[in-house]
DNA sequence: CAAGTCCTTGGCTATTATGCCAAACGACCA
DNA sequence: TGGTCGTTTGGCATAATAGCCAAGGACTTG
């Protein structure tokens, strides 16, 4: 893997690891419904407000969200719809998963 | 967010997870043009093989690849197709953020 | 201006991930 | 049976992440 590779793959995982959090792809998932504001998520997660804004962060700064500062409040929105088609992708994996664990308690 | 859907997103996360992560993704997108043994990526990679062994591992722990021994030696592939349907998203959002980027410096 | 709300940042600690080396393991060959 | 090849596992050092608290910045309201 040369150098420009490790570059561009580097970049790539960077999109993946951001949805790699329970409670950032919670947030996404609740973000696909509509806009939020980090009161609202925070209290939807039940963490500490600073390290869902840390999360925001982390989805923002890898270009799946985008925030709007209106008045006191900051609104964050899904920035990439094609990510929550993903899921469906992701469902499957868990489906077979499920499938396989039943076939080796068997 | 209750223990059910921490525990239902805690186990999507760990697909996306297992994505992210440079070499990996450059296995995956490998594996997506066929199967290939671990002396194969090893040698593509340019790490040691325990390193890839150990990411291998993840990945088939996550459920995105399988693998299959035969002979001497163990082979590798894709067992979730769709995976490669997101790196067309992935593309599209680095394509916003090159043109995000190229904005401000203008 | 003062005080309150909403949010981000800095700092710290605990946990987890990464990558190498060395050792163990299983299959094949002599 | 001993040796080699391909692979995995254990162990360890180093780096990255997560989450809380405390402090600071930006607005709004009194």
């Amino acid at each position: 893997m040369d150098r420009r590779t490790q570059v561009r793959f580097q970049a790539r995982a960077q999109v993946f690891k951001a949805l790699g959090h329970p409670t950032r792809l919670f947030m996404v998932d609740e973000l696909s419904r509509g806009e939020r504001c980090v009161c609202d998520l925070t209290e939807m997660v039940g963490a500490d407000m600073s390290t869902v804004s840390k999360h925001l962060a982390v989805l923002k700064n890898a270009g799946i969200v985008r925030d709007e500062k209106r008045g006191n409040q900051v609104f964050y929105s899904l920035q990439l719809p094609c990510v929550v088609g993903f899921f469906e992708c992701v469902e499957t994996v868990l489906a077979e998963q499920a499938k396989r664990q039943l076939a080796l308690s068997r």
